[in-house]
DNA sequence: GCAATATGTGAACAACTGTTCATCTGTACC
DNA sequence: GGTACAGATGAACAGTTGTTCACATATTGC
């Protein structure tokens, strides 16, 4: 009877709960989409970015400037953020002015710094 | 009067709208603390975690079982998402129970949620 | 005490990430 | 056309991350 796996090889598991849980997963595809955005927001410089978007449209100069960091640097920050849709971009003749994509963005980040200053 | 920077070594830059932000700019602790919860929720596997521990308090046997992962690799998950106060933990016997800290990581879970799905 | 079980933890490794540097594209003005 | 400037992008590098493995700790029942 080495079939009994339930027994056998897996430890005390409580079966009920975990395919209650079970039944109740997203999909794969949108816990990747749902890391991702969370991934891209936890990073210092990003999450700067956001937050000045958040208060004003401004130039990859401007970001740099007021980040104290390369327009390079900068820039492929906007790539990243434009690629996971939580920016968008308008240009203005030479000038590129980026914005914050949705409002969805603005809550999600006001909630994560409820959690943060909230204690 | 090589002392008037705005002019020599920055390039165009909206001085105003720079400073507007710039005044408005949370201090540095909070947006490293900010990013670092949002960095955290930006792994899969700890998505998950966090979203099976949202429906169902559970001991580390049974996420190991849910997400078909070793006991180790989601016990190091465990105590990064502990040491940011995302779970708390209760001891029963040899079992180790987890479930989600507070009610922010439920909404801001949510939040995200809205965004990846609403498109 | 001893064996079995559930979880915790340090070291190590491959895989990934963010910045810098050099270079390229595209626009504006002469 | 040519020069200057804002921005974009690929390669490369150091630094970080998540998992595995081996072992440690702690609790239960004998």
């Amino acid at each position: 009877m080495e079939e009994n796996k339930d027994v056998c090889e897996i430890k005390f598991v409580n079966e009920d709960k975990v395919n209650k849980v079970r039944g109740l997963l997203k999909p794969d595809d949108i816990i990747v989409r749902l890391a991702e955005t969370f991934k891209v927001l936890g990073d210092p410089t990003r999450t700067k970015i956001i937050f000045a978007l958040s208060v004003e449209e401004l130039c990859v100069c401007d970001i740099a400037h007021l980040l104290d960091m390369s327009d390079s640097a900068i820039s492929h920050q906007l790539r990243i953020l434009r690629n996971l849709r939580l920016v968008k971009c308008r240009k203005e003749g030479k000038m590129a002015y980026y914005s914050l994509d949705d409002h969805h963005i603005n809550e999600l980040f006001d909630r994560g710094l409820e959690h943060v200053t909230e204690r």
